[in-house]
DNA sequence: TTGTAATTGCAAATGATTTGCAATTAATTA
DNA sequence: TAATTAATTGCAAATCATTTGCAATTACAA
């Protein structure tokens, strides 16, 4: 259906999405009808997406909402997709490069939800000094920023 | 039953649920049984505590679940309780001292939950230039550590 | 093309949390 | 101290995100 596109964005896409069904081959896992759209759809999106949303995207009849939430766990087993988790209960998910672990963070708006992504990450040596003051092991952290974004200040 | 306790430490209890029952009648709020006892078993916990945590030290037929979430509701509106997310599906709860915020962070095992309070925090002048570098205002994070605890690690 | 394990859809189960509503009660007020 | 009233509670049922059971379907290796 579509032809197919040379330019660097979208030949980076193409790339993509074959190494992605590399992935899941190479696991013993079939590339399906529902798996190939709901990566399809986290590609084309640089936040996380709630399996909501992700279904919303799809076109009707696609697949179930089940089913989204069993790729979600398997691509999170296998490392393709980090889970985020915003607070208010529903899960989020976002593709992970291959070789990457995904680590990252998110200003989240409170009043709008906009989300920006940030490179910005608590200090390791800190990080460090806290897990060995307590003893502990394989210590990481969860973070999270929320604040009012430029929009939603202008509206008040 | 139990006989009056003049240490410093135990006056400063004392003095404490005092203060949380001025407090909830200042805002025109009762005082009744379940809200008497679930402050008291906060007031006992260093850690925070999920709504069933408190359900089960309740003396049975104390009071309804609802009502512990109905009076965390309430609690964390009057500012009074700081509600926590580990992500794992639970809301937690802490007691917060009068003029506080609460605002701190946890380290938890990931094998046995343990918790251990942190005092160090995010460098508030990074996350300063996060907010200015977005345009975002007001903005804070929510920040908890994971990691393997000295027992756990021994298990292995 | 076929065999088989992986995958899906659908319905029902879970678990945390919320809500509706009538009965109860803390704290005033007379 | 009793009457008054708004706040509070218990109980059942509703929500919401997520998981699970199971039989029917399908990708893909042989």
């Amino acid at each position: 259906m579509k032809k197919p596109c040379h330019c660097a964005q979208h030949s980076h896409q193409k790339q993509e999405l074959a190494s992605l069904t590399t992935r899941l081959r190479r696991e013993d896992r079939k590339i399906t009808g529902p798996r190939a759209a709901i990566l399809e759809i986290l590609r084309q999106h640089s936040h996380p997406l709630t399996t909501k949303e992700i279904f919303a995207e799809l076109p009707k009849g696609e697949c179930d909402l089940v089913t989204i939430y069993r790729a979600m766990q398997l691509l999170e087993k296998l490392g393709m997709v980090k889970r985020f988790d915003f607070g208010d209960g529903a899960a989020r998910f976002e593709l992970v490069e291959e070789g990457d672990d995904g680590h990252h963070h998110h200003l989240i708006c409170t009043q709008c939800a906009q989300v920006v992504e940030i490179e910005e990450c608590f200090p390791p040596e800190i990080e460090r000094r806290i897990a060995q003051q307590n003893g502990y092991r394989a210590v990481t952290h969860r973070l999270e920023f929320f604040g009012v974004c430029p929009d939603c200040q202008r509206l008040k």
